[in-house]
RNA sequence: GGCCUCAUCGUCUAACGGCUAGGACACAUCCCUUUCACGGAUGAAAUCGGGGUUCGAUUCCCCGUGGGGUCACCA
């Protein structure tokens, strides 16, 4: 432990279901604090009640955490402080702070509630984020802090748990700002130093209201199935509700470290646009390696395509050319699915009449110059075939002839698509053998014009 | 409904009380270009309403209006 004073943070998920972005965002804004003063982040998995916590969602916050980077100092499950729980309950009760109250639950059995005896005063607390809020508390009654003394609720774990574990500033969502009051009243029970609070705005759905998987919110472990990187959707997470005031937008998990600021956010909510992740997504998909952008994009392509890749040893190649075209990984195999890169697989099918370039007057030119094309190309020695020597061979025939004219039926004989990557592109990938072929195939279309 | 809270382009946002309210995403047009994509340029698009304070209000105050949150033996 460090001696000096520091920021004591902390996340506490329950394990009750699968997280989206809204639920991150806290993690988020209160890692890069903890980070940002050079503090202790705890991960606190609060699994007070037993019948709703599951395991497998505990694992898909572990999981989520660690793929989006967000490392803590510190992990505990609520559940395992039962004893000390007891042991507050019961001073609380000592002290006349709170009381066993025996009363009937709606399946008819009587039990001994512990109700805290509310002072009924007026609270304030100064938000870090929103400033001063005051609320009376009066008509919050004397709350339910314990269904029994072994079976603590939520307002007294989180007070319980945040002052035994040092935490000194609460960064949570805004929905919890009425909750605050209450929690403030059992500190002052307890004896403990009341924490910093910065309430975060929520984060919205389209419509407006808190995002919900019922409003198709999507756990944000599924943007990871999806094909997004991880540091983009940090990155726009981090930059719902707040922001550095310049224009730079795209930041690794470092430089957002380096400059966040709570009293850079916002105080009003934010709708998660996924067309903006998705621009994010492509901004930091520019910026990994090529190594990383194969190994992680490859498994994108069905079985069947890797394979041919694997045996035509173009694998590289092929997927740097997709790389300019997508916006996560998905749409590579979205592009495969559509059939996209079947002309890489074998050679296209297509009407002759799609040959002639659309300036052309008849398909007459068309053949000619396709004609010239198979001449040039013919020419280049196998051992140098490459996309650079077949745009040497034909580009000045094409210069003088007319670009279009010559360059769109060469790419048509090869991809029979009407949008592609250009010939050269093709052509080098597919090799001299088949581009040849491929050419003689549109001429032979041609024959009878 | 009570309590709390928020309010700048469609969305995310910038603007010591002081230039023509700036940027990004999306959109449109144009350029580049054999097509698509990339890239570049341009455009359309906002201070919720009404009162104050002030020489001057997006900014400060009040009242409306609208939105959101929350009112458990869940967290």
């Amino acid at each position: 432990m460090k001696i000096k004073p520091q920021v004591v943070t902390r996340f506490a998920p329950s394990p009750t279901g699968l997280f989206h972005a809204g639920t991150y965002r806290t993690a988020v804004f209160a890692y890069l604090f903890a980070r940002h003063h050079e503090g202790t982040f705890i991960l606190r998995i609060e699994d007070t009640d037993r019948i709703r916590s599951k395991k497998v969602y505990e694992d898909n916050i572990l999981e989520t955490m660690s793929w989006l980077g967000l490392s803590y100092d510190y992990l505990h499950r609520q559940s395992e402080w039962v004893k000390e729980h007891e042991s507050i309950i019961k001073n609380l009760v000592n002290r006349n702070q709170a009381y066993v109250s025996p009363e009937k639950g709606e399946d008819g059995v009587t039990r001994e509630l512990v109700r805290f005896r509310n002072q009924n005063k007026v609270v304030t607390f100064t938000d870090a984020i929103r400033g001063p809020i005051t609320m009376n508390t009066t008509d919050l009654g004397d709350f339910v802090i314990a269904k029994s003394f072994t079976e603590p609720l939520f307002h007294l774990t989180v007070v319980a748990d945040d002052a035994l574990t040092g935490v000194n500033h609460v960064i949570r969502g805004d929905d919890h700002i009425s909750n605050t009051p209450r929690q403030i009243l059992i500190y002052e029970a307890l004896g403990a130093t009341i924490p910093t609070y910065a309430h975060l705005p929520l984060v919205l759905a389209p419509d407006r209201s808190k995002l919900s998987k019922r409003k198709g919110a999507r756990a944000v472990s599924e943007y990871r199935d999806l094909g997004f990187l991880p540091e983009a959707l940090l990155n726009y997470i981090a930059s719902l509700g707040w922001n550095t005031g310049g224009v730079e937008e795209i930041f690794s998990k470092e430089e957002l470290v380096e400059r966040f600021s709570l009293d850079q956010v916002q105080k009003s909510g934010a709708i998660f646009d996924e067309v903006k992740l998705r621009w994010f997504n492509r901004e930091h998909l520019k910026k990994i390696s090529s190594d990383r952008f194969i190994a992680e994009g490859l498994p994108f392509l069905s079985k069947r395509m890797q394979g041919i890749l694997k045996e035509s040893g173009q694998t590289e190649v092929i997927l740097s050319l997709l790389r300019e075209r997508i916006e996560t990984y998905d749409d590579i195999r979205a592009l495969e699915e559509s059939g996209e890169l079947e002309y890489l697989v074998e050679a296209p099918i297509y009407e002759a009449e799609k040959l002639k370039w659309k300036q052309d007057p008849d398909l007459a030119v068309t053949k000619t110059h396709l004609e010239a094309t198979l001449g040039a190309v013919s020419k280049i020695p196998e051992g140098t075939w490459t996309k650079e020597s077949v745009r040497e061979a034909v580009w000045s025939y094409a210069e003088a002839a007319g670009k279009g004219s010559v360059l769109w039926p060469f790419r048509f004989a090869l991809t029979g698509k009407d949008k592609s990557p250009d010939p050269f592109e093709v052509a080098g990938i597919l090799g001299k053998d088949e581009t040849i072929r491929r050419i003689h195939t549109a001429i032979s279309k041609l024959a009878h014009a």
